[in-house]
RNA sequence: GGAGAGGUGCCGGAGUGGUCGAACGGGCCUGACUCGAAAUCAGGAGUACUCGCAAGGGUACCGUGGGUUCGAAUCCCACCCUCUCCGCCA
């Protein structure tokens, strides 16, 4: 949600972010309705200090007549709040719907276009040379008896799976690792809620609801499992008012993620890529709104320096405008080489940054204290993956593997893995 | 899960129908005193909405949502949360 007022200030400048990403919103339809929304607030506002002025009469004592004839005027009084509150009520409501529909502004040196029309910012690595035909991950997996997906399906159903012996370690090794790289980085981590409230998502710019949703509700509970720990972490701030000393905040959050990737059938759907389930180590960060751009870069620094770390050939991508989703005002995904996809081999996302600036925000309460002017301002929220527990290890697996089926351990790894080799079987 | 207690401003803590946006402490900010500081004294500090070019008005908010009443922090109902005890349990 962008806030309706700095949309009347910044009309031209939204309807062009809108363009670029092809949204269609009537923004002027939002403005408009926001000055409804501000009229019939005076009114009410108006009624309530006549009914104050009215109860202030009433504080003495009075005639029985004077009683009478006074409690019937409060009581017209009252009827008209009444009426007023409920109109209020109503048009705040369509507001922030119609509020909801725009999206955040876009980053002017973002390329424009749709999902195809990304820039690749830099390389790091080269795809190996494999003198045989490499495997995909999810045979290899089955190979060496890593994960079980018909047990997966047997318990929990299709895209749950059960992960066994060496990935196992692997995963709580990744996690310890990029844990690591995020403590030197400056980050305290969090292990948080699996489970958050609708209202904590909806902030976030989740859609709990609706047919599209990726996100699990809770029969007979108000909870939704979590599609990442950005939404816990960021729920944690909720209505904060930060000091603004204290930022920025470097929050590592490891949780469980789960999505229903409702309307995702047929998609890259092979093995780890795309499941219901997975663990995550996540980065999140709260900045006053003119260091965010500094910190979105950050933390791909990061995400880089652990791919790097696990001898991940990988480039960079700016998301194009088109397929940023609403609250990013810009985003950068890594993209690892991965030797099994695909007929020979593709890059496949491992790693998202988002800088969603004031959208977030200003939807969960979270703002910032300026020392000089001792006003409050919604603070920036940026979000970024440390390591995705499902495909971090496809690309180990796949970049890795051996002649003879074994998977080496890249070396920073090995103090956390505990060997150097998985396999061969 | 059962029983009890409680949720008030930055913190502690009053307040059981109008005079309460809220006593009193503490902390914080400004000024006075001081060479400076401490102590002391005098002032000032919440959030949001709304009207206004501004200065400055107005309105709402005492866990949340309803209700009673001319009038609710105060009474009633539901829910959420916290604490203590019991039970259960990794």
């Amino acid at each position: 949600m962008l806030d309706p007022r700095t949309l009347a200030a910044r009309r031209d400048e939204v309807a062009e972010s809108c363009r670029r990403r092809g949204v269609v919103v009537d923004l002027d339809a939002v403005i408009g309705h926001q000055e409804r929304v501000a009229a019939l607030t005076t009114r009410l506002q108006e009624v309530y200090r006549q009914r104050n002025e009215h109860q202030g009469r009433g504080k003495r004592p009075l005639e029985v007549a004077e009683r009478e004839s006074h409690a019937a005027e409060g009581r017209r009084l009252k009827d008209e709040a009444a009426r007023l509150e409920a109109e209020v009520v109503e048009a705040e409501k369509e507001l922030r719907t119609l509020a909801c529909t725009v999206p955040n502004l876009v980053h002017p040196d973002a390329p424009t276009g749709g999902e195809a029309d990304f820039r690749v910012l830099r390389h790091s690595g080269t795809p190996a040379h494999f003198d045989f035909r490499p495997l995909d991950h999810l045979s290899l997996a089955e190979r060496l008896s890593l994960v079980d997906f018909e047990g997966g399906a047997k318990v929990a159903g299709q895209k749950f799976y059960f992960l066994k012996n060496e990935a196992v370690l692997l995963e709580l090794a990744l996690q310890r690792f990029a844990l690591d790289v995020l403590i030197d980085a400056g980050f305290t981590p969090f292990v948080t809620p699996d489970v958050a409230r609708p209202e904590i998502l909806d902030g976030i710019g989740f859609d709990p609801r609706g047919p599209e949703t990726q996100i699990y509700s809770i029969a007979n509970e108000d909870l939704c499992l979590i599609g990442t720990a950005e939404i816990t972490l960021g729920g944690l701030y909720a209505d904060a008012i930060l000091d603004e000393d204290a930022l920025p905040l470097r929050l590592a959050g490891l949780s469980h993620c789960f999505r229903t990737e409702a309307g995702a059938a047929g998609r890259e759907s092979r093995g780890l890529y795309r499941v219901h389930q997975f663990s995550k180590v996540e980065m999140f960060a709260i900045t006053r709104p003119e260091d965010s751009e500094a910190m979105h870069e950050e933390l791909v620094a990061i995400e880089e320096r652990i791919f790097q770390a696990l001898e991940i050939p990988y480039r960079v991508i700016d998301v194009a405008s088109g397929d940023l989703g609403a609250p990013a005002y810009r985003k950068y995904d890594i993209e690892a080489w991965m030797p099994g996809r695909g007929e020979a081999g593709d890059w496949g996302e491992i790693t998202s940054a988002s800088n969603c600036t004031d959208y977030q925000a200003r939807r969960l309460g979270i703002r910032v204290r300026r020392k000089a002017t001792k006003r409050n301002e919604f603070a920036h929220t940026l979000n970024g993956t440390a390591v995705a527990l499902s495909r971090a290890p496809i690309a180990i697996l796949e970049n890795h593997q051996r002649a003879d089926g074994s998977i080496g351990i890249p070396k920073a790894l090995q103090p956390y893995f505990g060997r150097d080799v998985i396999g061969p079987r």
